[in-house]
DNA sequence: AGGTTTTAAGACTCTTTAATCTTAATATAA
DNA sequence: TTATATTAAGATTAAAGAGTCTTAAAACCT
């Protein structure tokens, strides 16, 4: 898979506080229960996103975790790179240790050009621009229900 | 990671045979020790290609395992799907239960575009393509050497 | 101060993937 | 026919990823 299971619902949960624009933390009990994701597994992550500099968390009563910056600042790069790293952008196809362009793979190349695709892709998107279009368009951020049910 | 372990192995294998325009039948130990992954291994992994009509494979002294078909006519989704499956290329960034375009995320729009990039790429590319590319150019497919050393 | 709510951190378990090891089956050749 | 070379198949082990559980720390509230 291109993106590890953690990283998608490290995306997803981004999301959710993207779609919440408000100032106070949300709680990650609520965020995994409405995601439906184990409540432990996402804390992990999100602490990940929290040391990356892309959350803020609070402790104690109406604490919970929330966006540092707008989420019109915070591309989906920033998060898989939190949480992935940079792996599937430098490894690719064969995988071969230390390849590069210095002693190319023969898919190195076409490769390259599809890969850059992934990263315009990542880079160019904002967890805002997502998460609107999700409210907009009732988009689907669980398994069941979309945004208009969060 | 994009593809699995095993695939890019599989893809390693097949650039081997491809590079190996002959009517022979090239023994897998041959190709374990050149490709340096482990014989058994590669052995599974090329028991899927030739149960998927990709290889044949023939027992005993001389015997060894060859591509069906002229590599022109393999392309890198062949060999693709007979080991990873279309999990890649149906499921995605997110990768929600029965997701797609009935009920999509609020990235399948993005994403769609990027994977079918990837699609054209991997069903555009023949085996000998590469093997030839690499050859000229000597190019990797081991961590040390290139075709050359095959 | 003491109890409650919440994140933080780490140990632990379960599952999947990767890799190894052993035995069987098939083909060749002397 | 016996020894050897090779793939096939399955059991086993190792490593990584995913998920759970327990305890600690911080903040709040009465
Ligand atoms: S040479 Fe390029 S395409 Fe090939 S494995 Fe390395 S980075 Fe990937
Ligand atoms: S809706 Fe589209 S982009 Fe989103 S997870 Fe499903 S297939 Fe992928």
């Amino acid at each position: 898979m291109l993106l590890s299971k953690s990283c998608v619902y490290g995306l997803r949960a981004s999301l959710y506080l993207a779609g919440h624009q408000s100032e106070n933390y949300i709680p990650i009990r609520q965020m995994s229960d409405k995601l439906e994701i184990s409540f432990h597994f996402l804390t992990k992550i999100l602490q990940q996103l929290t040391s990356a500099g892309i959350l803020e968390s609070y402790k104690g009563p109406n604490g919970g975790v929330r966006l540092i910056r707008s989420g019109e600042d915070v591309t989906l790069m920033e998060v898989v790179l939190a949480i992935d790293g940079d792996y599937m952008l430098t490894q690719c196809a064969l995988g071969l240790p230390g390849c590069g362009v210095m002693k190319p793979c023969p898919i190195h190349e076409k490769w390259a050009e599809t890969r850059d695709k992934i990263r315009d892709m990542l880079e160019s998107t904002t967890l805002t621009e997502l998460a609107k279009k999700g409210k907009d368009l009732d988009l689907r951020i669980t398994a069941e229900g979309g945004f208009e049910d969060l």
